[in-house]
DNA sequence: AATGAATGAGGGTTCATTCAT
DNA sequence: AATGAATGAACCCTCATTCAT
């Protein structure tokens, strides 16, 4: 991975975050990269290599975030592990996010499937914890996650700390 | 309205809704439509005007949607009635929510600003059922039911009614 | 067929016959055109598509040059109108010769069938007139019209009248 | 001459001997010739340059293979042996011609001078055999050369060993 | 000699928009 | 109101070529 190669990355990423895919042109990237236009095919193949490229360092990213409730075992611990998930991005991982999260709207064809893995894990989690119906309450708090996260990308939340409270009381965690 | 300006925006809004306001030509419009490009730009100006008529026509559809809540006044049916939406939609209420979402998350210039007085509304509502934290209640609950549409418009949800049921107990509302 | 459509057409035509397919860029055959670049796109649907149009028109052409061959039923009068070809060129004939030959060389699917049907023509008129290998002939001449042909148009044969002279008698047609 | 830049001459000449020069960029030569696209234009300046290598190589081949003609003088057997070129060429000597006529008719300034002495050759002999018209004999059999080199090039005949014999009675060689 | 990153001009094509009818 | 021809800027991408290594 060249300097260059990362210089369109970073400039695709951006772009790509604030205006999405379609409304930015291979120009733009390039003259926010500083770098001449035909270099973004001669690494990317084309645009959508380049939006290949992105995606894939994203799932990573995003894959590395749920990473440490993966490995949790303590049901309880899983619960708050994924509670705390939103409460604790940097601003690295909401830029990583953001991205994400718009690109699956505009695209089509954009998924992130380790929600599905870690719907999975909270729902054993809630199994152990006697729930009556485990995997309803598992696909209610990614639900709800989704929605929390979404605000916190959009700056639309008023004070974190309360909310993360709240959540927590809602599940007996604190 | 004539009935070309109709076919002109009903084509727009299932192309955007689909593929997304900046993937979509005028031409591809004018197409779907079965009109000719240049009316398209005698109707609307240009596309972001064809753009802007459709997002009117969906404000007010949307906030039809919320307009029961809006005129109830028992705090209890408020909340029923807020949780109720997402599970009463038919299929058009679906199509009109899934171009707002998307749209959205593509354009940086799209709001919605029902959920705001929803928010209020409900805040109210808590206050009255003496709940500690009311507006934090009231952002949460949206939060979901964001979260929750959003399952809903991409048809990631398993049990509509089991899930319904779960929220409603939830809220101490069944 | 609008002016511009003619425009574009005569252009491409020229240009094609000077330099040749793969060497004249649409950006060219606008300015000589005096047409926007665009329209090419918008009436022949791609470069492709206006050779596709250039090569029909041409072939009419060429066609209608042999018209008068195959309705004649006469054998001595079929090889002498053959042989003639070649001689009575005008200018807008030879230009249509030019680039169907530049064509068939520089593209792999250009073909010219009008030759092979010419080629059963004279084969038939070979044999009422008892030549020995009636079929060989045909493709003999053939060929010699080709080779001959290529000259006219490369401006590379020195005595029309004379080499005219010298084919009748070869064919004792004199 | 290295190894690579052998390699890159192969290429380039099958490459132009199927598509043209024009249909071929040097990136594609690089790939096929194995070699990076930078060789190319050290060793041979630019694409011209390549060109011109392989032009240079293809007129000593095409030259080398009228060179038995040149040093006849016997009137009679200088006829025959032009006419019998056409029909012994092997695959090599074939891939010659078909790339020196494909870039005849594709580019401008590329010339056979050899065709113009082999002319003044026959011209001579058919003056010592006593022909009326020799210079015009002598053009009138480089066309039909060059017609019936076409068709063998494009596999366009059916029949060589008639058609030798045929040309061989025309010019009461047999 | 040889590579591969890098460039800038230009390639064909699509875009939103205008205009005459 | 409606069409469809026409435009010119911008689109993604490829080109021949250069340069540092």
């Amino acid at each position: 991975m060249t300097t260059k190669q990362q210089q369109i990355l970073n400039a695709a990423f951006d772009l790509f975050s604030n205006e999405g895919f379609h409304a930015i042109s291979t120009n733009k990237i390039a003259k926010l990269a500083n770098v001449s236009e035909g270099l973004i095919f001669r690494h990317f193949i084309n645009k959508e290599g380049l939006l290949d490229s992105i995606h894939k360092q994203l799932k990573l990213n995003v894959d590395f975030l749920f990473l440490e409730i993966l490995n949790e075992e303590e049901p309880k611990d899983i619960i708050k592990k994924t509670l705390d998930i939103p409460f604790k991005l940097d601003d690295n991982e909401i830029r990583n996010l953001k991205l994400l999260f718009k690109l699956q709207w505009e695209l089509n064809n954009i998924s992130v499937q380790v929600f599905e893995i870690i719907k999975n894990k909270l729902s054993k989690a809630f199994e152990k914890l006697r729930y009556k119906h485990a995997e309803l309450e598992a696909e209610f708090l990614i639900q709800h996650l989704n929605g929390l996260t979404s605000a916190i990308i959009r700056n639309q939340i008023l004070n974190k700390e309360s909310t993360k409270a709240l959540l927590l009381r809602k599940y007996h965690l604190q």
